[in-house]
DNA sequence: TATTGTTTATGAATCGTTTCAATTGAGGGA
DNA sequence: TCCCTCAATTGAAACGATTCATAAACAATA
């Protein structure tokens, strides 16, 4: 079916070593030799074969990268990044949907252990690390993005999740806003946990009664799901401060619905501030994190590790989040 | 560094074959032996190395995505199809950004074939199809996405670009739009062509003038690119057709930024219907398609030509866009 | 007892590369 | 002419799995 390297030594009538090194050492073969072989290459349309180079020589040079949300465009932004970092240094990603399902997760883990990645970029479903772990016995790096383990011996790119919420929160009641709802997901998702620490810290500091509402995953409808509960509450929150862009656009929709103006009755604060933020319906006020950069940054870390294991020292690299104001927060 | 399945044989005292077997044909293997390996295994924690595996077998468990962008929420939407499709029946997803660049593009597919995938879906950046008969040729499936090729034996899963650009003049000028403008991609997009083709044929029926505005990119600052050029218009065309929703959304900012009220004074009519339309400052009217729906079925009839290779039957599935109204489209 | 069949286990060959020790041959110096 | 160097090339071993022809052990049948 293929063509073989067996198959180009023979048609260029040099052996299989010499084949090979004009694909990987081309400065010790003989400028003609090259040149004849190269041809033949094209001619034949060769291709070398991943598996069996790697078989042997022992590493891909392929990344995964596994995000909780593919749908959410934080982390496609993410991903972008990551793809830019690695295609530079010609490393090709496996993205990957864990879907913030922790047994999805673990399937995909193992896919990209029997595929023999390089290294794994993963912002993981919650914390228990022995598959991580798994993976860094097996030689494999892994950095982790969006999500810090504090003592651990890693990389990792994160943003200071704790300091965005209190952001949020002393944003709003600096705008008088003294009852405010929190729409979250469930606090097994770190980032969750970290924003609600924050959110909590601030409103005590402030004085402010913050409401949590909890709903099971960070999209859409889910948002819309949360603004139908507040709806129903006897008195509404004057704002409302969501875990994720996503959840914001939800409950804006669900709210415009029901005829509150934004931000006359409610204001209305995202996190992450994905580009449609911008364009809703009210543009969006939002918590910003640098999603490109923070992929770039990962990907670099991770293939430094990769490259060079033995000089490699893990590093913690935590942005620090902004605010983002818009149309879509004001005074109470 | 990692525990070979030779290993496993010494540990349990059998051959390197019966613990092939253990893992691939546990049926010939006596229950007393099958599970003694299988502690070992677990113990151990061998994980088979999938590039051997596929080297000696032949073929291997992944299949590969390239979409020209994946940050266009109507292709993360097909990516979630396909990935869905795949996983049900253990498949990974190599998910790749062409960027919408030949390069690249051919980058991936080199990419893919090392990795020696099963089969590859694509959305081609253009119509050179070289790339694609050389994947055929090494034994690679490969199935379109949104875009069909006539008299080619492959499968396709496509939307009717073409009535998809007729549907929404037809809408428009039922509305009383007789001054449209039409924001594109460059034509070498086959979706772009092919809509712009529906548009044009339309707009001749109906006799309303069709203005087209191309931009390089189909991304939400391009749109705003065009909308600025269509404020510097001597006459504003009363509604405004975009090739896809990212490219509307753009417009719709820049426009309401010079104070342009939407639909009052220009209607605009997106392509895609990706989830952000409905909340949009004005929800925005779309073509819709169903990008998870062709994800499924392009995964679908991909795996089935992977593993049915001989009772295969090409298929070309066409799907029908639909019209879907919201606010940013009125009466002229 | 001899023959045949059935179940289970074996281990060498193989897949397509990379690697590396060994070989070849050309050129230079004595 | 002989010896030495050095650059270029060779070809066999190895990577870790699967496959398959064969063997071993035992039971059933003639």
């Amino acid at each position: 079916m293929s063509v073989s390297l067996r198959e180009v030594a023979k048609a260029a009538k040099v052996s299989v070593g010499t084949v090979s090194n004009v694909l990987n050492r081309p400065e010790v073969v003989a400028p003609e030799t090259l040149a004849r072989v190269q041809r033949i290459i094209d001619d034949l349309g060769f291709v070398p074969n991943g598996f069996a180079r790697q078989l042997r020589s022992g590493n891909s040079r392929t990344l995964g990268l596994i995000v909780p949300d593919v749908a959410n465009p934080f982390f496609t932004e993410v991903a972008r990044g990551v793809e830019d970092a690695a295609s530079k240094r010609d490393y090709a990603v496996f993205l990957c949907n864990s879907d913030e399902s922790a047994s999805k997760e673990d399937r995909y883990i193992n896919v990209l252990i029997q595929q023999q990645v390089r290294g794994v970029l993963i912002t993981p479903t919650d914390v228990k690390s022995d598959r991580l772990d798994a993976m860094r016995e097996r030689g494999i790096a892994v950095t982790l993005v969006d999500r810090e383990l504090k003592g651990r011996q890693q990389c990792s790119v994160s943003v200071d999740d704790v300091h965005g919420g209190q952001l949020g929160i002393e944003y709003l009641t600096g705008l008088g806003h003294s009852d405010i709802a929190w729409v979250c997901g469930p606090d097994s998702i770190p980032q969750v946990a970290d924003r609600g620490a924050g959110v909590a810290k601030a409103a005590k500091i402030a004085g402010a009664k913050v409401e949590t509402i909890r709903v099971s995953l960070m999209n859409t409808p889910q948002g819309e799901e949360a603004a139908r509960k507040i709806l129903s509450f006897k008195t509404m929150p004057s704002a409302i401060f969501c875990a994720n862009d996503l959840l914001a656009l939800g409950v804006m929709r669900t709210l415009r619905e029901s005829k509150i103006r934004i931000p006359e009755q409610v204001s209305i604060l995202g996190y992450d501030d994905i580009e449609f933020a911008a364009s809703a319906a009210v543009p969006l006020s939002s918590i910003s994190q640098p999603a490109y950069q923070m992929g770039v940054t990962a990907a670099d870390l991770l293939l430094n590790e990769c490259e060079e294991r033995d000089t490699h020292e893990h590093q913690q690299i935590r942005f620090q989040p902004q605010l983002v104001e818009r149309a879509s927060t004001g005074k109470h």
